[in-house]
DNA sequence: AGCTTTAGCTAATGATATTAGCTTTATGTT
DNA sequence: AACATAAAGCTAATATCATTAGCTAAAGCT
C-alpha cells in the first residue's frame, strides 16, 4: 500500500458531504512529496534521492516525512508502482487508438519510449534496478504482467492480420521485442539524458528496429 | 591516473633488479581494494558499494584507504577503466578469433554479453549510469571510442564481403547494432541477474537478432 | 465543547564519506 | 648494521544521511 490507511467516511450527513478532510489533506501532502522525489531523482540520479532534500524542499524536518511513509524504500515503492500504472495507461491509450496489430504495438512502445524519456528517472527505477535492497512490491508485478499481456495480444492480432508469421505467437516473442525498446530506451538514456524521443543517435533507429519484426517473425511461404 | 606516483627506480645495480619493492607492494594493494570493491558491489549492487565495507574486508580502518585513492569515486573510476580495457580485449580476442565481416561482428558483440554477465556489476557501471555525481573520465573515453571502432570495422567487412549491404557502412548504424546487445544485455541483468549468458529469456533472443542484421542492412538489387 | 487523532517538532543513534594529524614500520641509503 | 624517511596505518573529529523515540500542539471528528 501507498501509506494510506482504510478512509472513514459517516454516512449520509445532509450537508456537503466532505467525507474525511484529514484523508484528502494527507494525501495531498502524500503526492506532494512523490513529485518532489522525482524531481530530486531526475536532478540527482535516481540513488540521489534523499529523504533529508525532499524535507528541505518541503519545508519540513525528515523526520516528519516517517508520518507519510514507513521508509525511503517505500518511497521508491510508491514512486515505482505510480510510474508502472502510467506507462501501461500510457501504452494503453496509445495503442487503442492505432488499428489492431503491428500499428498498434509500434504506437505502444513508441509511447512507452517517449514516456520514459521523459520521466526517465522513474523510467530508470521501473526498467534498470539501481537501488540496492530495493525489490519492487509483489502487487507492482501485476503492472508489468499488463504490459506484457498488452504487447502479447498485438502481436497476436498483427499474426491474425497477416503482418506477422506464427513465431510472433511463441512464449519468447515477447521478450524479443521487449528487448528491442530496452536496448533503443538504456542507450539513450545512459547517453543522450537529455534528449527527448526522436532526438539523438538512438531512438530514431527505433522504426528501423520495429522494420525488422516481419523478418523476425516471417509468414509462411 | 589510478593513484600511482612516478616510480623511481635506481639505475643498474647489480643482483635482482627489483626497482622499488614499495611501489609494487602498492599496486598490489590498489588491486586488492579494486577486486574487493568489484565483490562487494557484485553483493550489494552497484550503489551499495562503501569504503566502510571495502575497508572492513580489507581490514583496514576507512581513512587508509585514502592513502590509495583520493575518493569513493574514484575507486568507482578506476572500476570503470579497468572493466572497460577488460571488456574492448575480450571483444578484440573474440573478433580476432572469428572470420572477418559479420562473424566476427557477431562473435565480438557476444563475448561482450557474455563479459557483461560474468561481469554484471561492472557493466551496470560501463553501460549505464547508475552513480550520481559520477562521470567517467575523459581517457576512458578513449576505450568508448575504441568500442566503436571495433565494430565499425566489422561492418566494414561485412559490406566487403558482401554479407551486408552499404547501409552498413553509415554513421548510425554502429548505434542500431549497439542497441540490439545493449536491449539484450539490460533485460537480462535487470530481470535475471543471477544466470549466465545463454540461460534465460533474453541471451538466448541475441542470435535471433543478429540474423537480422541482413534485414536491416539489405543488399542492393 | 471536548476528546482523539495527526502532523509536526527536537533529541538521539548509528552508518557513511572525508579531513587532520599522529605513530609506526618498512624500506632504501649510508 | 644503523639510520633517516616516506609510506601506511591509526585515532579523533566533522558533516550528512536514515531512522527511532518521545513530546507538543493543532486540527477535526463526535
Amino acid at each position: 500500500m501507498t501509506g494510506g490507511q482504510a478512509i472513514t467516511s459517516r454516512a449520509g450527513s445532509g450537508g456537503p458531504p466532505r467525507p474525511d478532510r484529514r484523508a484528502r489533506r494527507r494525501q495531498e501532502t502524500i503526492a506532494e512529496i512523490l513529485d518532489i522525489a522525482r524531481d530530486v531523482m531526475t536532478a540527482e540520479g535516481v540513488n540521489g534521492l534523499s529523504l533529508a532534500e525532499v524535507a528541505r524542499r518541503l519545508g519540513v524536518q525528515p523526520p516528519s516525512l516517517y508520518k507519510y511513509f514507513p521508509s525511503l524504500m517505500a518511497v521508491y515503492d510508491a514512486l515505482f508502482a505510480q510510474g508502472q500504472r502510467d506507462v501501461v495507461a500510457t501504452m494503453t491509450t496509445a495503442m487503442a487508438d492505432a488499428d489492431p496489430g503491428l500499428e498498434a504495438l509500434i504506437a505502444g512502445l513508441e509511447a512507452c519510449g517517449r514516456w520514459s524519456l521523459a520521466n526517465r528517472a522513474v523510467a530508470e527505477l521501473l526498467f534498470w534496478r539501481p537501488v540496492p535492497n530495493f525489490r519492487p512490491s509483489p502487487e507492482s508485478f501485476a503492472a508489468s504482467i499488463e504490459m506484457v499481456r498488452l504487447q502479447r495480444g498485438a502481436l497476436a492480432d498483427a499474426v491474425a492480420v497477416g503482418q506477422l508469421g506464427p513465431g510472433a505467437l511463441e512464449e519468447d516473442a515477447v521478450f524479443l521485442v521487449s528487448a528491442l525498446i530496452a536496448g533503443v530506451l538504456t542507450q539513450a538514456i545512459a547517453n543522450e539524458p537529455e534528449l527527448p524521443w526522436g532526438e539523438g543517435r538512438f531512438s530514431p533507429m527505433f522504426p528501423r528496429l520495429m522494420r525488422l519484426l516481419p523478418a523476425a517473425f516471417p509468414l509462411p511461404d
